[in-house]
DNA sequence: TGTGAAAAGCATTAGGC
DNA sequence: GCCTAATGCTTTTCACA
């Protein structure tokens, strides 16, 4: 990776702000940081480029979309060997239910999100899926009760 | 909440898409679903309106801000009461640091998400931080080592 | 619901400070 | 760095199937 400029305050501005709302226009950027929509695109692209901005996405409503179901999952490895935790990562890139999964120091090996749309379709998934794989060791699962907080984005 | 229509797969089509790239044009979005634009721009701005789309947002590089220390930290609170609860959760909103908090079932009651630029600032937040939160009972964090998967996305 | 055309507004580039 | 001005797209509206 190669090492780029400091960011200023125009550019962090601009970051903090698409954070909020990614599909603000270019004049409407450069309205809220006192430039013209040239230097704005610049930046932008800038940002892009170098790869400060990773993606744009639209945050679906889990709720309506029958996901609405969240249960954080603690995992543990058969046993920690590179082969076991390359099995196990390896297969949970391909379970959708999974949304995040994490490599944590602690009592478990991985925290897992996922997205379910009932306690009846988790129960079968813990048996049909995460239950057959074979690195696994042990689960506890952990239901989410009430999202107190979900910031998308970063405190720049 | 009021009942809203089921969605067809264009409509799920469209939004499969924006949760990749929030950023497409409707023209674009118009050729992925074999459209125009128009119907795309009507049923566009009807998911937004019926919720379906919460917010477009820039995903940054956690790294390359200074923010890429993760740590996922289990909160007990000293009692679990509505009071305690409501002054806990009350507190953890104007935590910037803090970007998730769920209250979960299991041996704590809360699970937070961290964001911090290194180890340092991580166990001096702890102490002036959230050490400092009078209805928090115990705590224990868990260092994120690896992200093995982030869908920003639902398997819909 | 959909299409296609037209108006209004934006992104993007060029030229200059 | 920034600005303004010009261009070619896109978005958005409208008339109509």
């Amino acid at each position: 990776m190669l090492m780029t400029e400091k960011l200023d305050k125009v550019d962090l501005q601009i970051l903090r702000t698409l954070q909020e709302n990614a599909r603000l226009t270019t004049k409407e950027l450069a309205a809220q940081v006192s430039l013209s929509s040239t230097p704005v695109f610049e930046r932008l692209k800038r940002l892009e480029r170098e790869g400060y901005i990773k993606k744009y996405i639209a945050v679906l409503d889990a709720d309506k979309l029958n996901q609405g179901f969240v249960v954080f999952c603690n995992v543990k490895l058969r046993r920690m060997n590179k082969d076991i935790a390359m099995e196990f990562t390896r297969i949970i890139q391909n379970i959708p239910e999974v949304t995040e999964c994490y490599n944590i120091s602690g009592s478990y090996d991985y925290l897992l999100k996922i997205h379910a749309p009932n306690m009846k379709y988790y129960q079968e998934f813990i048996i049909n899926v995460l239950g057959t794989i074979d690195s696994l060791g042990s689960l506890e699962s952990m239901f989410v009760m009430d999202e107190v907080k979900h910031d998308y984005g970063l405190h720049i």
